[in-house]
DNA sequence: AAGTAGTGACTAATCAATAACTAAATCCGA
DNA sequence: TCGGATTTAGTTATTGATTAGTCACTACTT
């Protein structure tokens, strides 16, 4: 009885495991943001892509490994995001946090994963983090490197400190916490 | 069959309510810390303090309001401490960052909790990290603006971004993520 | 006939929370 | 000052719900 909805799909969206991987991902993104890692249930990610609860085992190995590509994803856009900075000089600065809010406006779940996996007492979790945040901080610093800024250590920690403070204030709900420049917009 | 390990205790540590509940909240810190607020147990807390599980009860109402209490009790710590900020200019931001420091070393689960707190999808506990944030920052704005400071907005929002950072670099067990200084120590 | 994509039914474990109880201390009126 | 009532501090036993993860199966497709 697969597929019960689509006898014959289009075949721009065949059901291979590769794209329901994807789907899985972007529901469990969503789910996860919704109601944490813990509250977020594997029945709830599966009915969101519209398949039965088992089958997302047959894709993870479990919720952890779940959670794991879906805050891997989230850092691969990062990442992405970030490696198209060419500017040179201090514009870079700029740059670089234009491009980052916009991340925030499009993807704000996945933002919001991010703060969740701060806090989550998981071995491999804590690893995704800790890879990230490293791949993150190491790609900044050599773009800042390459647009030739001076002290470009004490930069790249202002900025995850203030872009870490742009994630918390979304995941509170408290915008006035959002950082507070000299350079007013 | 109350307090069977101790018929005849010392005067100064009385089983009343009042040091239970302290008791309770000292070790529901530990123990959240550690595993996290979901996969932390009450009997785990329970264990810690010597009681039995269903106590935990007596004393809160469930196990929201024990971690709202905890949490609770780090902000008002942080709020003591805060508090104490009495020297003029610009010296007062680095006392804030020393004391800020001392509390980190001297109460780090503390930290961790708020850490988690972040990411936790729960109104009264997002409530209850909302108040503490709001605090902390409208008190470190009083005291950076009695020493004299201009800009205290800009200054208490780095503040508060550095010291997230701080936070989140001990959360993740990632030093190298600690903030980084012009003026170094 | 073999692989691919999927399901329904179930289970095993975990844990917050409750119910029903007890043992000691303290109070208090005759 | 004796002994019953009440309060305080705690316990054991249990349960009700939730949910990750497994198993055995089916139906298309190639």
């Amino acid at each position: 009885m697969a597929r019960p909805s689509s006898p014959n799909r289009g075949k721009g969206e065949e059901a291979t495991a590769v794209n329901r991987r994807e789907q899985i991902l972007e529901a469990a993104v969503a789910v996860f943001a919704e109601h944490g890692y813990y509250r977020a249930t594997t029945a709830q990610v599966a009915e969101q892509v519209g398949i039965s609860q088992p089958y997302v085992f047959k894709i993870f190995k479990n919720k952890e490994e779940l959670f794991v590509a879906a805050l891997g994803r989230a850092f691969d856009r990062i990442v992405r995001a970030f490696e198209g900075l060419e500017t040179a000089g201090d514009q870079v600065l700029r740059e670089a946090i234009q491009v980052y809010e916009q991340l925030m406006e499009t993807h704000p779940n996945e933002i919001i994963l991010q703060v969740q996996a701060l806090g989550i007492r998981d071995e491999a979790i804590r690893g995704a983090m800790q890879d990230g945040m490293r791949k993150v901080t190491g790609l900044v610093e050599g773009k800042f490197t390459a647009a030739g800024l001076d002290h470009p250590e004490v930069l790249v920690s202002t900025f995850m400190a203030n872009g870490m403070l742009c994630n918390i204030a979304m995941s509170l709900e408290m915008p006035e916490l959002k950082p507070k420049h000299l350079e007013q917009e």
